[in-house]
DNA sequence: TGGGAATATATGGGCGTCAATGGGTATATG
DNA sequence: CATATACCCATTGACGCCCATATATTCCCA
């Protein structure tokens, strides 16, 4: 499996650090399976993570953009300043930067939510209290998700 | 990773040394590791600065202006003639030249953004007033941002 | 197929190394 | 000779690496 799916409740311990779940060290490629990085979700209180290699793909995209705009400012700004990257010890551990804990609202518990191409940290409640709204609003469009759903591959 | 990502707030000593962010060393070429380029950024009251080796890019992007036009005049004057190369010492620490804290604001604490392939460097409240103002009007353009935020790799 | 062994995962803690910072002294440069 | 800058050494706290354990999972063989 190459995507990050499931969900995990993961503790933190005294040093700060939390495991990333094994299923998603493995979507890592083996190259850099010893780094990832984090970034405040745009959307939600709440922190995404995925390996480098996304980020890269990111900078090519930006450098398209005219050097001398202010797209690219902005840009290269909000994403690139705002991102951290973080190293994964031989146990699969990380820690996770007080700012972003602050911001998602983090203490003693993280919990994952596989994303697909990417994962979000969430403080274990608001998270579980997310994945509800998410649902109830996706069934009360039954149909869009009966087009998404039922598209092939 | 080889890029200039996350923000660093570092101390300038009373000799005006300061650290730069072992992050950013690393994305050093190892070869010239001891020396970076630094310049007043066009756009911001800041000091953009990267290793000797992007040089060349920046060369290539004013190149791609139109050579009779003003701004091809403009910028490859404003850009190159401001240019200066400061050594880092092994330590990891360099000087940041009067005229370009001047030019910055900065004065007792530089704050170090990455921006990819090269970063910036801010007094720090303006540094975190403008990441700020760059993201919100980001958000206030989700179609761009979509685009370059969502597709897979 | 059941049960026990081997392995993997999540978690805890000790300790050495490195990064950021401070300061003294040598050296260079005008 | 005077000032600026490079090199050396020291300190502190954070982080990475190693080792350990308990639980969960997988594997294998009888």
């Amino acid at each position: 499996m190459d995507l990050f799916v499931s969900k995990y409740f993961n503790k933190i311990d005294k040093k700060g650090r939390v495991s990333l779940p094994s299923s998603f060290r493995n979507v890592l490629p083996k190259a850099s399976r010893n780094e990832i990085i984090l970034y405040k979700s745009i959307k939600s209180p709440s922190i995404e993570g995925c390996g480098v290699g996304r980020l890269k793909e990111i900078a090519k995209r930006i450098n398209y953009l005219d050097f001398f705009s202010e797209d690219y400012d902005d840009f290269s700004t909000s994403i690139f300043s705002e991102i951290v990257t973080t190293n994964v010890d031989k146990e699969g551990r990380f820690l996770i930067p007080e700012e972003l804990k602050l911001y998602a609202g983090i203490k003693t518990e993280a919990a994952f939510f596989g994303q697909g191409y990417f994962f979000q940290i969430w403080e274990p409640n608001q998270g579980l209290k997310n994945t509800e709204v998410s649902r109830k609003r996706l069934l009360e469009e039954k149909k869009s998700l009966r087009t998404i759903l039922t598209q092939q591959q």
